[in-house]
Parts: structure tokens; sequence; C-alpha cells
DNA sequence: CCAGCGTTTCAACATTATTTGAAATAGTGT
DNA sequence: ACACTATTTCAAATAATGTTGAAACGCTGG
């Protein structure tokens, strides 16, 4: 069978609601169609890979009361200076949070992507 | 230092403003007190987890499109049957899909909550 | 310039997640 | 009971992430 009837759906045998359902929406070419293009997909995960760990969420709560330094943070989770730069390092990259050096200090912040996360983590915590 | 110092704020030296606002707060204490759970992060992340990943993203798409079985799934992923099977229970883990035998085939379909995900991907993939 | 502090970087290691192919399960029609 | 199809499970291989401790960097105050 050629790729193109597999995308018509004409040599796929399927479950009756499926196959009905799957026509009307002009079928499996048409279902494509809809998807997030892949570079969109890649970056949406590429953000969730960042939200995926306790102690960032954790971060980026913490940031939403206040702006904090490195200090700071490391004293309410409890962890190695160099496992805590490397979470906020992440948070970094996904454009979560951003640091301003100031005199010794580094002090993070929310970006507006990280607030808008914080707040929707927040209120999914609530639930 | 005693613990209890450390988190009245008393022995650690801040930036001034980081200090200012920490106080007015009421302190690393009060800070402390307005983070979410450790359960409550736990689950957050795992589900955060589930979503990190452009397969999975790419399911969740298609199932808002409509329930869909296996083999559609797999035909338009474009992967090994083994593969599809992994992420498929990744997603039915995390709750965000559940999967209902008819016959020889099984029908996913987006639950609650992976429909309002499912739509915040698809909000955040437009902007 | 030196010493101290806050933070980051690095490389080795440990842990966890993903991929692969083969075998197992379960339903269907004969 | 058999052959067939759709899907899952398993264990081994691979890849990605997270952790650790030591060393490095940049700033500040003496």
């Amino acid at each position: 069978m050629t790729e193109d009837e597999i995308y018509r759906g004409a040599s796929l045998s399927l479950p009756p609601d499926v196959e009905e359902s799957l026509c009307q929406c002009g079928g499996i070419a048409e279902l494509v169609e809809q998807l997030p293009e892949e570079g969109i997909l890649e970056r949406e995960s590429a953000l969730f890979r960042a939200l995926a760990d306790p102690f960032r969420l954790k971060i980026l709560a913490m940031l939403a009361v206040q702006p904090l330094c490195v200090c700071v943070i490391k004293v309410v989770l409890g962890i190695a200076d160099s496992k805590l730069s490397y979470h906020l390092s992440v948070l970094k990259t996904a454009g979560l949070i951003v640091g301003e050096a100031q005199g010794n200090w580094i002090i993070y912040r929310l970006t507006g992507e990280g607030t808008a996360w914080a707040q929707q983590i927040a209120g999914n915590a609530r639930s």
C-alpha cells in the first residue's frame, strides 16, 4: 500500500466510529493539517521539560513572591550551590527567569512568561 | 548560626532591596509559608514531565480533534508500535488520556485534564 | 594587590527516560 | 482449535538529565 493510500485512510481497517468521524473530519490528511508545526512542539516540550522538576517549580513559586538572590533561594531549598546553579540555569535557558547582578549578588526575578506559569502552577495547586 | 536565625534572615547578608522587601513580606519564614506543599509540587512536576515530549504533545493535539485508535496515531506519527505504546502509557499514567477497548482496537480519548492541556498547548502554539 | 564572599563552571558519576526488537496477550473470524 | 490483527510488555541498549565536589570567576573592601 502506498503512503498516499494510507493517508487517505484507504487501506487502514478501523473501528466503525473512528472511521466515520475520521471521514467527516476529512480523513487522516486533514487531521495532519490541524496539528501544530514540528518546531512549535519542539519549543513547547522544551518549556515543559524546564517545568518538570519540583525544585524548579519551588523556585518559580518563591520568585512569584518577590525577586531573590541565590543565597536566599539556597537556604529555603536547602541544596548545594552547584545544584541550585544548575536548576537556575535551566529556568534561565527556558526564559522563565532572568538574573541581574547587583554587587556581589545576583538577583533573580520571573520574566513575563515565568510569571504566567507561576500563576498557573499556583492555580492548579489550589484545586 | 542556628537554623532559626537563618530563617529569620538574621545572619544572612543580603542585597539591600532584597532584604527590605523580604522584611516587608515577613522574612524567610513567611516566604516558606507561601510555597505549595511538597506533594503538590511532586504531582505537578510529574504532569509537566508527561508533557515534556514532542510526540506526546502531538498525540494530545490529534486526540483533541477526535478520539483515535492506536493504528491511526501510529500512521500519523510514523513510529514503531512499541514506541508509541510507551508514549501512550506515559500520557495515560499522567491522567491525560484514557483508552477504551473496542473489539480488536483500543480507542484513546482525552480526559478532562487532557482536554484542558490540549487547549492550552494549541493556544500557546498560536502566539 | 590580596583575601573573602557569592555564584558559576567543569568533569565524573548516578539516575532516569527513551528506544529497540522480540515475545506475549487478547480479541475476531474461520 | 487455528491463524490473524491490534496492541502491550519486557529486557537490553542508548541517550538525556541530575548530582557531586573541586576549581574558577568576578566583585568588594582593606
